[in-house]
DNA sequence: CGGTTTAGGTCAACCCATGAAACAAACCCA
DNA sequence: TGGGTTTGTTTCATGGGTTGACCTAAACCG
């Protein structure tokens, strides 16, 4: 017999695991801070003393985690406070995306802010896996390089895939034609020079991260379905995202809309992706040269392009039933439409609504919301360099202690 | 901005904490253990040395949280070891169930095992809820006075609803003509003389949770369905229980399977409800007087009905496709077939199995498991008892200072 | 310009949980 | 019966956090 509840502390607390625990407490509380906070606030807020605070801050500023700002006045009376909030130098993360239209990298300090977004326009259909990662670890040099100037220094790297990704391995991305890709080895073969650690995951998870930092405070529970040529979401429920057993979950495009409907290269038949992709969306129409998916399709819906129009009301149709799935399953009330879907919300939103509206058991009583999601396509490298961030942010002593 | 995980310790943690942290680490220890586990052996597994046990072990006698199960002499030299295990006196959950067929009462002690189970046969389709749970107080008064006298103290009583509830109302029960009552409140009026805190949940949720515990640690991800006059699911993932954004996850009944399909009374088309619950399977044919839905099934089906096997067919069908769905979503390898579905699971795993390994897209490179729950009807019940010995579990700390 | 007010640092004394080492208890075996 | 062995307990030292007092710094106010 088993407490249902598995994920607790494995380990012995002793006093100085209780110091790391209050540092941790203290550093959350200058993370929710929506401005500098002092010390003294920072003791009423948590509970601990002036004393214990003054110490764990000491630990902080030595550990390039936070920094002073100098003292604000307020008018009152008194000495005036000074300011500390999370520092813009010190660790960052670095991300890597493989997109339709490019590869793009990008580092985010412990702030959360972009500081370094670099876009490569690539047509990789003709290339393989080792050249694209080629490419990407040299975008990763000059980011880092770049970086380093700004006195950042990039902690780990991750990579963004569209399609489902278990330690390294790339299982299926047809989007890029590729099958059981080791890419988390390749990519380190070919940034061994920068000593930077990597991890690879969904594109779509990363993205829904990148969202929910990008929320600030606002969105803790949400899906972020992203939208290319193929279909992913990202699932985060009170503020944790959602991995599933082996980190494959949110695979949308694959969600059975109409069980006898058009066949699908996975083998099924009636997959959201047969209807909603930007593929399915453009039918036949080929695509002119120079231009990508994404502009094709907006280009088009903007021209008032009826065959055009027809398709992204049976794609909105589609997506909206397989997201009413994803609702009552789940209980989640936001949905985020990302990816190409991002720059589509106007003509797909109102008919997601209309679905949702029947679909959803429990929406007669409680309201859904639909919108696009804020980050545009950038989302997913965003939310890439967001995990080492977001790594350091939970766990601050292990980069004490590096 | 926010870090991704806000489930952290909001409190500090001062040297009295420290001390419940590993209380509740020890009592982990002794949860998990197989067999009584002597002090010595849960210093060494814990990693906490053998005084800070001993004091630790004494406040947990001192609660009556666990008992010394005498001397074991396993022939070798030396002092022979005090074995320690959970205490089978002491706090009690209680566990109430409206089901199709009666309505059912509960006692776990904190072992997880069941020390009393009472049922009682009604049909409440012509009487209100007030009635109902008069009678469910009434049942319950004597399930309490009977583990008194074995030294149980029934600490919360949970009441298990098909349908989603929030804050002890429940917002619609078809199978029991109920809409926003507030069960919560009127079980609670009828019981004020018991003084146990009331919780309302959902039945499956309940269920989800009674096979959990009964698994013994083989288990840890999974899909309950529950199937009878509705259908819904109760997820577990990573040995916890989503819950959603209101606590209505796993309304699997209102998953769309043919958009275009028969309408619901829920005001959708297509809902699995239509395909696969009780009723739909039993097509029109009325069920005959003082037998149940659950054995009219079972019954024509093993009789050989060429209809009732048709329905099953398509139920079997339809089952594989909204949980198909509800695996690419969430990317869970297990699903349990619970409610009446366990009883005839035999005639529909094959048909589940077959729509699993066409639509989910991971099935091709690693397996699924479909199979019927282990509890039979009284999951709900069971589960829902031991949601308070859930809660004591993962705080025993808040027990002792009861 | 000096008094007041507030932020922050520093120092003692104390509390309390854990760790280390010594000690008592209860078994085996010869 | 006595040595060896393992278990559980007692005693003392350690160390972090708290409380409280006292002090300095830097603003406002009359």
């Amino acid at each position: 017999m088993r407490p249902s509840s598995p994920r607790q502390a494995a380990e012995p607390v002793r006093q100085e695991g209780l110091r790391s625990i209050n540092l941790e407490l203290v550093f959350r509380h200058i993370l929710a801070a929506p401005a500098p906070i002092s010390r003294t606030e920072l003791a009423t807020g948590t509970g601990l003393t002036r004393p214990t605070i003054s110490r764990i801050v000491e630990e902080l500023l030595a550990g390039n985690l936070i920094t002073e700002t100098g003292l604000t006045h307020d008018g009152r009376a008194g000495r005036p406070r000074v300011g500390l909030s999370i520092s813009d130098k010190g660790p960052a993360g670095l991300g890597l995306d493989i997109r339709s239209d490019g590869l793009a990298a990008c580092v985010v300090d412990l702030t959360g802010t972009v500081r370094h977004l670099a876009f490569a326009p690539s047509t990789y259909a003709d290339q393989g896996a080792p050249a694209v990662l080629a490419e990407l670890a040299r975008m990763a040099g000059t980011a880092i390089e770049a970086t380093a100037a700004e006195d950042l220094t990039v902690v780990t790297a991750t990579l963004a895939v569209p399609g489902p990704v278990d330690a390294g391995m790339v299982r299926s991305a047809p989007a890029l034609g590729w099958r059981n890709v080791d890419a988390g080895a390749l990519l380190r073969g070919a940034t061994r020079h920068l000593a930077v650690p990597i991890t690879v995951d969904n594109e779509a998870n990363l993205a829904a991260l990148g969202e929910l930092y990008a929320s600030d405070n606002t969105l803790s529970s949400f899906v972020y379905v992203s939208g290319g040529l193929g279909i992913g979401a990202g699932i985060v429920l009170d503020g944790q995202l959602l991995r599933g057993v082996r980190g494959w979950s949110g695979e949308l495009g694959h969600v059975t809309v109409y069980p006898d409907g058009k066949p699908c290269p996975c083998g099924s038949r009636g997959c959201l992706q047969t209807y909603a992709s930007l593929p399915a969306i453009l039918s036949d129409e080929p695509v002119p040269p120079h231009s990508t998916p994404d502009a094709a399709v907006t280009g088009r819906a903007d021209a008032g392009d009826p065959a055009t129009l027809a398709a992204l009301d049976t794609a909105g149709t589609a997506l909206g039933i397989a997201l009413s799935d994803v609702i009552n399953i789940l209980d989640i009330d936001t949905v985020l439409l990302g990816g190409a879907f991002s720059l589509l919300s106007s003509w797909l939103t109102a008919t997601i609504r209309t679905e949702l509206n029947q679909r959803v058991l429990t929406a007669a009583w409680a309201p859904l919301t639909v919108r696009p999601a804020q980050l545009g396509p950038d989302a997913a490298v965003i939310g890439a360099a967001l995990t080492a961030i977001d790594q350091i942010r939970q766990h601050p002593t292990a980069w004490l202690l590096r």
